[in-house]
DNA sequence: GATAGTTTTTTACAAATGTAAAAAAATCAC
DNA sequence: GTGATTTTTTTACATTTGTAAAAAACTATC
């Protein structure tokens, strides 16, 4: 059973036959370091997940690059202006490792919604996460500062530190690179 | 029919049965201008809706106040910390006019959940929005500067001007209230 | 319309962060 | 290992934003 199956039923118990479906309409594919998942400005409503490596969504604004979030083994993503709005994505996701992403099609995920129950309640629980984890990034961008959003990174990111670079970490926390060095110099 | 069951239904049609226990369920208060709907440190799992008035997210931290969002007419919100991980909540919410508010318990929710399919669709959809906005929130907190956050809040929320106050569209955008007050005043 | 209270703007100065460029350190390829 | 490339740190200076306090403008009430 592969990590996407998995990983759905431990969020939701699924049905047997909904098991079935779902497996059968799972893709995969395969990326090397730097290259592009889904690309800024393009429709693409899969629902991915990290069966290994590790990937950002990146936005560029004016030049500079900002990230809104990594995510490692084990953790699903998607697009959300595609996959909530049915809008063009603001960002690309590029793979930070080589990575093996599975994907469920857009089609497919609204099929076994409204197939299965069982299916449709992953997906809230799914889009909760989506939502808590936005909010919480959210909080600190607005009331905390770099060196403490700094902190928070390292609480929760930590394990990734070896992973990310350093500019990535500064685009991700919303402040140059610059200033993320003083940060990391001043304690 | 009340504004909470008719924007439901607006989002996702229910079943004859959802909407009759649907309604035997609902509750209903009203808020004074600067009453608390529901208290920061404390568990509050209803799902709310705004059916007339205006409210905030709001969170003290040193000192200085911050918001998350602004909930006006036919407008849904939750304690998101509460809602979706039964933690006490990290803000509150409060009435910035005299306000008349729909709320379903959670145990409720939970419960026409797995009873109606059609209900758990609603819900689904109720939390992609959820996720949606607060992406689009921390995407300007990232990426944009003051100003452009100005331009954007008046672009949002302009409509709402009159009744939120300059201190607390500072708080909203994360910065100072003479910082917003040089902005406004630059153009 | 006068007074008191609140909200917004202005001022002056301090602190934090950004930009650009150079130096230092780490990593990679051969 | 050596040189080339990339990443990180340092430096100097400009800009933005914050804090505190005062002035001005606006509101509400009598």
């Amino acid at each position: 059973m592969n990590g996407f199956l998995k990983s759905v039923c431990e969020l939701s118990p699924l049905s047997e036959d909904a098991v079935n479906e779902l497996s059968e309409c799972l893709c995969s594919a395969d990326f090397k370091k730097g290259e592009t998942i889904h690309q800024e400005g393009k429709i693409c409503k899969h629902l991915f997940f990290v069966e290994s490596g590790l990937a950002k969504h990146q936005y560029f604004h004016e030049g500079s690059q900002f990230i809104f979030r990594f995510f490692e083994d084990n953790q699903f993503f998607i697009a959300t202006d595609c996959f909530f709005n049915n809008l063009p994505a603001h960002y690309s996701t590029i793979a930070l490792e080589d990575s093996e992403i599975s994907y469920l099609k857009y089609e497919d995920f609204e099929n076994l919604c409204s197939k299965y129950h069982c299916f449709e309640t992953f997906a809230r629980k799914f889009v909760s996460i989506v939502a808590y984890t936005a909010i919480s990034n959210l909080k600190g961008l607005l009331y905390l500062d770099a060196t403490a959003r700094y902190a928070k990174f390292l609480n929760e990111y930590g394990h990734l530190q070896q992973r990310i670079s350093l500019g990535d970490t500064a685009a991700f926390l919303g402040i140059s690179q610059v200033s993320l060095s003083r940060i990391r110099s001043r304690k």
